[in-house]
DNA sequence: CAGTGGTCTAGACCACGGT
DNA sequence: CCGTGGTCTAGACCACTGG
């Protein structure tokens, strides 16, 4: 329903996609211009602008200079997962939280580590391990490695409460990332921290951070057994 | 580096990101209106209402009227992935791909199906399995539920050169889904399939379907041993 | 070279939501 | 009430790219 005043962006890009899935405009055709189109639905190219930009975001559509609009032939969809910290992720299934500290130690990097960060052969890394409980049951056992010289505080860091996650994220907001997602079967060591028999399968998650081109942290979350990660698109 | 002539969006969004990630303003505070902004970077408000918004879409500020614009505090980074058809996927990665059907039916959906795509009681299902294999080897196995009252056409498709998802995607472009991920652990017939041991910890993505509220299919996609999905962001 | 999308402007009105 | 972001307009110039 339009609001029967302006048309809006959002009109706009509903009813193309909606002409799109109707097959009007087939996979590959071309639409019209952007001028057509705003002469059609009577308003500004800017508006008509607006709705196709988030359509050709999305993927629906590919958008070329001169050669014009089509409808994408091959779609790419894109799933778009929301990663928070863990506290969030379990207080919003309304459960308790808990963390807790269970190793720490300064070490030299050892060498795939050096090499999964790009570091420097003496590169010294604080290296953690926590577990993280959902309703004191099992929620994510977490391995990581945080490189000293990109955050020097943290060698005097008190992460007996506050997960290294919370911490960094303190000290390093909005930070690059390479996320990757991997089935893994339980080990003796997280067989024990997650509660589940040796050689359960397991999801994993890696992540490398980094801060302007300096690498910080890579760490490696291993979630409860059943754990399933979803989203809709 | 400004194009030396006006101020665009860009600029401004990466000087706004930098601003945050140097601290100038940190997690919690408020920043100066985008009257201000436009001021102080002499362009028009649009523009830094543009370069606002993509900040606001990846999550890095919050935006509230009358209150005003802070960074968010509770960062909720997104992920994204590209999930592209399977032999898009495989080509991709300059690997031959084969396609095989290895088993066609027709079925009265099984309540399990029926409940998770909210099917009637007598609902009529073609379900497949397939192989992709990439390079000759085993990449993806997909078991496949099609609901075919959704897709009548279906049931006389050739499906033993073209996979289910490229033929539906023919059939339905752009429809809505819900993707999940999990870790499962190999079973004899997925053993078979992936040429793997029993008992290995596979990766694995369920999708469900629809079009316009309507449910069209469900899916099982379960991928190699050691596969990784990764992004960045 | 010319057509199409990409972006910016200056101004306007509106909607939400604190005070 | 009234400040802040949300959106639309009409027009302009630019950048890319196919012919």
């Amino acid at each position: 329903m339009t609001t029967g005043q302006k048309v809006s962006f959002q009109d706009i890009r509903n009813e193309v996609l909606a002409r799109i899935q109707q097959r009007v405009w087939v996979p590959g055709s071309l639409l019209p211009t952007e001028h057509e189109l705003a002469e059609e639905f009577g308003c500004a190219r800017a508006t008509v602008n607006r709705a196709m930009r988030e359509l050709a975001d999305r993927g629906i559509i590919d958008r070329k200079r001169k050669s014009g609009t089509r409808v994408n032939i091959s779609p790419v969809k894109q799933a778009t997962f929301e990663i928070s910290i863990v506290r969030q992720t379990i207080e919003d299934m309304n459960a308790v939280y808990r963390y807790s500290l269970v190793h720490r130690s300064l070490n030299q990097a050892p060498a795939w580590l050096r090499a999964q960060l790009d570091l420097e052969d003496a590169a010294q890394v604080l290296h953690l391990n926590c577990m993280h409980y959902s309703d004191n049951r099992p929620f994510q056992f977490e391995e990581r490695w945080i490189n000293t010289a990109a955050v020097p505080s943290v060698v005097d860091a008190d992460l007996t409460d506050t997960g290294p996650n919370e911490w960094l994220l303190t000290e390093i907001p909005f930070s690059n990332a390479e996320i990757a997602f991997t089935a893994v079967s339980a080990d003796s060591k997280l067989s024990d921290f997650l509660a589940t028999p040796t050689g359960t399968p397991l999801f994993q998650m890696e992540r490398t951070t980094w801060f302007q081109d300096t690498p910080v942290t890579f760490v490696r979350m291993t979630f409860h057994q059943g754990y399933q990660m979803s989203t809709r698109y």
